[in-house]
DNA sequence: AAGATGGGTGAGTAAATGCCCGAGAGCAAG
DNA sequence: CTTGCTCTCGGGCATTTACTCACCCATCTT
């Protein structure tokens, strides 16, 4: 209790100095005298607060080259929105920018005062955008997870994005609670009887908007990492032709989904449609272009937020 | 024509430069070797982005409004401290927050190794803070009372802050062993003649600082409640225009001393001047915004403790 | 009670950043 | 072609920031 009470004290000062070192523009000497602490303490402050993600940066500012690949890309593959982030060339984060980028999106959205479904997947990707996400007061839209959110050992999933988004922006919230991946298509059928999940179910064909990550696949894909697949069944699934995933749901590489195979034992909600629904994927990196081109070229999403590599990529193709 | 795609490529550039460096983290070094210029330029880039207002920060923390109201009293009244702390709307309360945010402020000057002299006025809002102190050890420091500290009917007077916080601080202390308020511009001079007095008033006229509470006038007002002035001196206060008093004297809406009146009978030590002093004055809640308001326009304090809700009412005058 | 543990602090120092200034390019007028 | 002007660049340097290290203190463990 008193512990709280400490840490909120200590996130208070954090914000305090990450406020005058980033907005008001004071160093960090002048915010320890300010504060009465010593410059040290001041900026060990000021790096929490960026730590605790209390800051959070901007560009605003249409960089040409970045439209126009968005403009192209909308034009290549029918799409209705496409961001295209600067890449930056030395990292190899699959998040960095197109996190800001997906949660001014998802802002975007969520801003709009008639209320809307809101449909989120999961993963890394999506999980980071979410933590760009401001505090916000949504109580007239409705946010739901098109995944399930139980991990293969049974613990909620690592990458379980629906609750800290509803955190975030103080929403109702529909999770799944199913695992992402059940035993066959008779156990999936018959969870999906369940009246909580029937109405998770019915919202995710209302969804206005989704936001979903696309996973790549192969012996390092996160889905293996994360346990959810062994490494045979991910072998069986290449030899398939499977190329990329969303939301569970495996593809080929023209973006059609596999018949049989995994797909009858994914338990997610069905893939909103194109026609009603702005699905949005977010994703970059090299290992990924094989995925978010198939996802495209099978029409499986109509929204992109990628960055300038890989959209460049996906043009070249 | 060409110039303006020149600077727009320019711009754009800033704009990546800045993205490279605040979103994705990267020094100016490596900007500079991914761009293919010198980190210099780069250095140039990244602040022009940030002088076009291309990058935005922001704070996600609730203290983020306080912080703003804060730099933006301080614009708008020429104040060189500023503290506003949250409000809460549930509590009709004029100390809590205040309080504790004075205290802190108090606690920072009284840690500076150097000898300070630091005067203290009265009421229930500064007795408030005096009570959050800490316990300390401060001989180097002299505290000193702007007002006298005998009630009407000879008494301690109830709010007398300095014996408080000698008490808690452990510093020599110089209180005035006077009433408020006497019977004549001729008493006070009188008194003030006293040896004793008049190294209290010496002592007024070094201070580095001065912590005064901002007190409302009106039939209700504390003054009158604790009887140091009658219903029908402050209906005559009231009729000259008085607007508040700051350590008994007396100004009216545009913070100006009345002449004459009751100002010819207050014992209190002249306030210090803002040139030479930190004149910090504490006060929120409905009753005291003309006070609090008349005060910043007369310049007579150049500091500010105060809640969200006096500081919204402040700037929107 | 003694010792481990974890979070916090200040000193010191290396790295990164901001800024001034002289050099050189480009350009218009003479 | 020269002169004078502006503009931008990069070098050098002072300031500011990040990081490491030793240390302190409260709490927890044995």
């Amino acid at each position: 209790m008193a512990k709280r009470t400490e840490a909120a004290g200590r996130l208070d000062d954090a914000a305090r100095a990450g406020w005058l070192y980033y907005v008001a523009g004071r160093t960090q000497d002048e915010i320890a005298s300010a504060m009465g602490i010593s410059r040290q303490s001041a900026q060990r402050l000021v790096s929490l607060a960026v730590a605790e993600r209390l800051i959070k940066v901007r560009l605003d500012h249409p960089i040409a080259e970045c439209l126009e690949l968005a403009e192209r890309l909308k034009q290549r593959f029918d799409l209705v929105q496409v961001d295209v982030v600067p890449s930056d060339p030395g990292s190899s984060s699959t998040t960095v920018g197109i996190a800001e980028a997906g949660a001014a999106e998802i802002e975007r959205w969520l801003k709009k005062p008639e209320p809307i479904v809101l449909a989120v997947g999961t993963g890394r990707t999506l999980k980071a955008a979410i933590d760009q996400l401001p505090a916000m007061e949504c109580p007239q839209h409705r946010i739901m997870s098109l995944t399930g959110n139980i991990g293969p050992d049974g613990s909620a999933a690592y990458y379980n994005v629906i609750f800290s988004m509803a955190d975030a922006v103080k929403a109702r919230h529909f999770p799944m609670p199913l695992p992402v991946l059940v035993s066959s298509a008779q156990e999936r059928d018959l969870l999906h009887q369940q009246s909580l999940v029937q109405s998770t179910l019915k919202l995710g064909r209302e969804a206005d908007v989704a936001f979903v990550g696309i996973g790549e696949l192969g012996p390092d894909a996160p889905l293996c990492e994360d346990g959810f697949l062994g490494r045979d069944e991910m072998a069986k699934l290449m030899d398939e032709g499977a190329a990329g995933e969303i939301c569970g749901w495996m593809f080929d590489r023209d973006g059609r989904l596999l018949k049989g195979s995994i797909n009858e034992r994914v338990a997610s909600v069905p893939l909103p449609s194109r026609d009603s629904t702005a699905v949005i994927g977010l994703a970059k990196g090299k290992r990924k272009y094989p995925a978010i081109h198939a996802a495209l070229k099978g029409r499986m999403i109509n929204g992109l937020i990628t960055d300038e590599a890989a959209a460049k990529h996906l043009l070249s193709t």
